[in-house]
DNA sequence: TTGAAAGCGGTACCAG
DNA sequence: CTGGTACCGCTTTCAA
């Protein structure tokens, strides 16, 4: 009922062997005849030995520890989409390499800064994740200063640290042609924030995608990834003299809040107004109309940079990964151009 | 550039002292004298020595760190309004005293007792945190069986672990008498997952405070916290011979989901049917009419589970601690009976 | 007041 | 193949 932890030592002693032995039976390393190696894991598993993280960290030089430095303002985070299932992803990859997750979150963006620079400082994490890249992102500095293994998630091209991408191009092509085929001709854009990386890239998918169509950019809005913004950008679009038929959205949750904000407005959506998120969150399955979008794969991301992140500490270096990209799903608000209501 | 990290016998051999000044020194313990000491101190900040979290873990026996695993399919943690707040509320407390907290997430409860155990038998974390309780929760048994220290929250009354807890009662009777108020006899339930605890107490509450204000409790639905769920309880309770005026759901995104397929089956909120909720989630502050509801501190929750937490890890035993009672806040869904449309 | 030394629980090198 | 031992970086005890 005390502390009575089993230790190698004990191992050893049972075993009547050193505990070297025992180190490199379990580690299988070679340097063990098979009948002391077996004797060995046979006695270990009998005392119920686990070796202790705290020993291997000193001696081992390594923590067996990741970091997620989350730059959100924790009482938002409810409504992110992302993070469940990224985390989730993050541990199907790691936990069996024997690496937990630490996960942190900070408001203010010197905040996060300090947080990466105390856990390396601290040796706490042998690795962090770097997600909600910005323009210019200055963690990318500081991790390449501290000499931390790290591991992007959607950067932009040409990235100097190893890198998973999900690329939206195809899905935002896709949805505007689904858009183009319905009828529509003016397609509107609502912006996620402009710091941000995969804002940017939505953007210019959108915006390429147009021109690809032979179609002029529509109206662009600002938002913010949220709700609200996307309740006001839909009073604004549908203000103009001239407005959309169609409106893509950087993400579901400003879909969402333009949609309803359309609806209080009298505007039947898709009859009137056509709507497409980007991210394919549950809400957007509830909701009506269901939001039409392009799906994500947070999990699938997490996993992979998880796993990344391991080989990049283990081996010291690994390729960057593309995965699958993001797809178009059509649900029910997006319609025919004009079925007016 | 290399791996030249500053250790405890840099600064004792450029202090010209023994490492256990050092340490003594920068610990704050007695045994050194103030010259002494200062001089240490400088000397340590000059050199850039921060303290190996891995040696003082081997040392010190204790690993710095708490653990979190959530019970929860990932894919579905999306729309928690809990963790965000919690998770911050957490670092709050636990970080200025230099601990960090390691995530897991397991959909699957057997899991999540597995994962627990290899904290512990690891030894990776020093104290862990338990949310989302059931009845009957098997990880009690399992810390205490562990000898892990842990924190519970929101448990049931009597607990034998020590608890944190933000009592739901107050609000739900406030809210009760709200509706009364407005006139409404029939007030229904949509409850919550029944093998949770937290779940039993807001029914009981709603039960409880009907039969104070001398009313008959209404129909009860079961519910599971979601939206689709939520959504189905509205076409139940809508179809029966004698609908009630008001519905009190178990937390707010069922509200949502109930308000949603009311209005599609052609039902006025409020004008006839008030609809409140608990939880005040931020999404419920956007979909119109916004969510009458029973505000929660997740944040507060969390920091106090945390400073818990770390004092009973340090000081081996810590009192239970109620935070303030969670308050009704009157939005739009909820209107006087018989308003009609 | 100060310093030497014994752990903490492993890994890894090296001689036997 | 095996065992002894130095070492990882710190805390803590105990002499000096």
């Amino acid at each position: 009922m005390g502390d009575e932890r089993v230790t190698i030592v004990d191992v050893a002693n049972k075993a009547g062997v050193a505990i070297s032995s025992v180190s490199s039976a379990l580690n299988g390393r070679p340097g063990v005849s098979d009948v002391t190696r077996e004797r060995i894991i046979r006695i270990a598993a009998e005392l119920g030995f686990v070796p202790s993280l705290r020993g291997k960290s000193l001696s081992g030089r390594r923590a067996f520890t990741l970091g997620l430095v989350l730059h959100r303002d924790p009482d938002v985070l409810e409504l992110d989409p992302f993070f469940g299932g990224f985390i989730g992803g993050i541990e199907d990859a790691i936990d069996p390499a024997g690496y937990a997750l630490v996960l942190q979150i900070s408001a203010e963006s010197d905040r996060v800064l300090q947080r990466y620079d105390k856990l390396a400082a601290d040796r706490r994490v042998d690795g962090v994740f770097i997600t909600d890249l910005e323009v210019d992102d200055p963690r990318i500095q500081l991790v390449q200063r501290l000499g931390l293994p790290a591991v992007a998630i959607n950067p932009g091209i040409d990235f100097p640290i190893p890198a998973v991408r999900e690329d939206p191009e195809a899905g935002i092509r896709a949805t505007l042609r689904h858009l183009v085929e319905l009828g529509h001709r003016r397609i509107a854009y609502v912006s996620g924030r402009a710091d941000m990386t995969h804002s940017v890239q939505r953007e210019q998918a959108w915006r390429s995608g147009l021109l690809e169509l032979s179609l002029a950019p529509g109206p662009v809005v600002p938002g913010d990834f949220t709700y609200l913004g996307g309740a006001s950008a839909a009073s604004t679009l549908l203000a103009l003299a001239e407005p959309p038929t169609a409106v893509m959205c950087a993400n579901d949750l400003s879909a969402i809040g333009l949609i309803a904000q359309a609806q209080h407005l009298g505007v039947d959506v898709p009859g009137q107004l056509s709507v497409a998120g980007f991210d394919d969150i549950r809400l957007g399955t509830y909701v009506r109309p269901s939001v039409t979008t392009v799906h994500t794969s947070p999990r699938l991301l997490g996993r992979e940079s998880g796993r990344m992140l391991v080989e990049l500490i283990e081996e010291g270096a690994v390729a960057d990964v593309r995965i699958p990209d993001a797809e178009l799903i059509v649900r029910d608000s997006t319609g025919p151009v004009g079925a007016g209501r």
